[in-house]
DNA sequence: CTGTTAGCGCATTCAT
DNA sequence: ATGAATGCGCTAACAG
């Protein structure tokens, strides 16, 4: 049994040494190459392994040009990102992936800008081999700086205008989403419609609200009916949120306060719902007979609240592994990860809401 | 303005030719070195930012034997990780330190074994300069395997067994958290008590378990009083939980399967005192009338639950700032993070659930 | 199949 | 104050 020395660790040299062979067999063994006898082999793994050996990660960057680790990186405070579990379920996708092809997941948050100097200085360092960016602001200057010194990059979601049009992404329809979720309101006699959306510089607050005027657009077109068939003219107002349950709440208040006789809420996502769902009881009036309200994304609180809510599914780990996959892939067959654009398809789940 | 390559980025050479000056000159005027004249600086200075000179990694990392980057290692699966609002606080005080040393902060979740074994390897490598964990669980091995290899390795709480006794960790004192909790069910009169801990493996359960205990004790050396003043006897019994909601809800049922006139719920986590909240309304017992109910953490939803849970609050923000600066010390001043220790204060919150 | 050789880009001696 | 030279540990191209 080998005693670890715990500061100096073995190198290739004290492995190659042991084995009685050269760096370069040793490190043919080391790396699989083919091309290495049975017994060279053997005796080589034998040695790194009573020398507990593990390759110094600055030389083999240094001379691979990778470092063999990705970053999932998430442009948002502390808070949100926790608060909010449509992180948790694409990093599962993204691990998964990122695991299976024996690279090292990191995971960073920039939560200002001298994080995020500090992030594409150590991207540009070499330190990353690829990075996916989630919940990117409009602004965000990261992603596409990264590109521009040749690391791949993917975006959960579509670019919103200032990052890079044509940086590759992976998204789910929130324009399909949206129009589902409005015209869910719309089917169940809802004529008084408000919406609260999502932070104006990001793409999927922009994308579900192009969807709520679809249905309305729709709608109108066609006439809407009410439950009992009778056509009846829609009303609707939009009111800005921030994905916060606070701002749910507050947004709401604003709806009811400009249009009293609301009868359908579609929040642009479900933590924002509920805090519809608050204000509205606080106010004393009833989900869904008074005010029907529909949230986006299905997170397990969606289930948890009074009443249950009706609510838009993405498959975020899906969308994920997809991430991942296109990081992978490009790192794999060199293919440089361009326009991939996977679009998810969005579904309604109906329950006691709306 | 010049263009970058976007493939090959400059070297420093390139920087060096471009300001006319040795490669020596120009990296001491990158590293800071004092013994360059104003006008070297500033050329120097000049080529970089218009070369958009970033300093390869790999080279630096191989001949500095640093790497400037630290890691926030989280042992969980990605669900519990991001579902418990313990992590994300604790992060937040990481960082600000972090950043502020102006290191890499990274952030890596070990779900798995093979996820261990790549993490190790990747620390082992030389990526990282220092390791925080959070969460271990009896019988986890990177934090010991880190320090073998000479990372310096911080814990947040006491080492669980079979992790390393002596490794450096800063904890809250959750013995005298577990204590008060315990006490403030006597107090107001609770005589029927039921304990629901964390997982077994976790240090933090088991010294919340020892609050109770100590509680008890002490209570049954001077005598419990109940709340008319009149001496009672006390009956406690303990039930396993894991930290979760669900798991919250199945040991209460067992706590009340066993004792079905309980009056005192300790839930170990505010995740539990929630589940247990949901089972004794199922069950259409009050609370706090018929079985008050105290939790531990703190969270958000302590105060957005019905009624408002009575609960003990942890200095988490502090605890993170103070894993990260044992740290960032050690790694500044070459000081090994040898055994620090700091103990950080829990305090009892009482709002209505007891 | 194996050993020898040559850098990768940088910080740091040692001279000057 | 500056430049020339050295080596960090590793992989890969080149001989053999």
């Amino acid at each position: 049994m080998s005693v670890e020395d715990g500061r100096t660790s073995a190198t290739l040299d004290a492995v190659a040494l042991a084995a009685g062979v050269s760096r370069a067999t040793a490190s043919r063994v080391l790396t699989g190459s083919p091309r290495v006898s049975e017994s060279a082999r053997d005796r080589v793994l034998r040695a790194a392994a009573s020398l507990s050996y593990v390759p110094n990660g600055a030389a083999r960057m240094l001379v691979t040009r990778r470092s063999d680790a990705v970053a999932f990186v998430v442009c948002e405070q502390e808070e949100r990102f926790f608060s909010d579990p449509f992180f948790a379920t694409v990093l599962k996708g993204v691990h998964r992936v990122v695991a299976a092809s024996r690279r090292q997941l990191l995971f960073a948050v920039v939560a200002g800008e001298a994080d995020r100097e500090q992030l594409v200085r150590y991207a540009a360092g070499g330190h990353l081999d690829a990075a996916m960016f989630l919940s990117a602001h409009g602004g965000e200057t990261a992603p596409a700086r990264l590109r521009e010194r040749g690391v791949p990059v993917v975006l959960a979601g579509r670019p919103p205008s200032g990052v890079g049009e044509d940086l590759p992404h992976v998204d789910t329809d929130n324009v399909d989403g949206g129009r589902l979720a409005t015209q869910h309101l719309l089917d169940r006699g809802c004529r008084r419609l408000g919406l609260v959306t999502g932070p104006p510089d990001m793409a999927s607050s922009q994308d579900r609200l192009a969807g709520w005027r679809r249905a309305l657009d729709d709608g109108a077109g066609r006439g809407q009916e009410d439950a009992r068939g009778t056509p009846a003219e829609v009303t609707a107002l939009v009111a800005e949120g921030d994905y916060t349950t606070a701002g749910g709440h507050r947004a709401t208040a604003e709806l009811l306060a400009r249009m009293p006789d609301l009868d359908g809420v579609f929040a642009s996502n479900d933590l924002m719902a509920v805090g519809a769902l608050t204000l509205l009881r606080e106010r004393g009036l009833r989900v869904p007979e008074d005010v029907a309200v529909v949230g986006y994304d299905d997170i397990p609180l969606a289930t948890a609240v009074q009443p249950a809510l009706t609510t838009v599914r993405q498959p975020l780990e899906e969308l994920g592994r997809e991430m991942a996959t296109m990081v992978v892939t490009a790192l794999d067959g060199g293919v440089p990860a361009s326009r991939g654009r996977a679009l998810l398809p969005a579904r309604l789940v109906v329950r006691d809401s709306a």
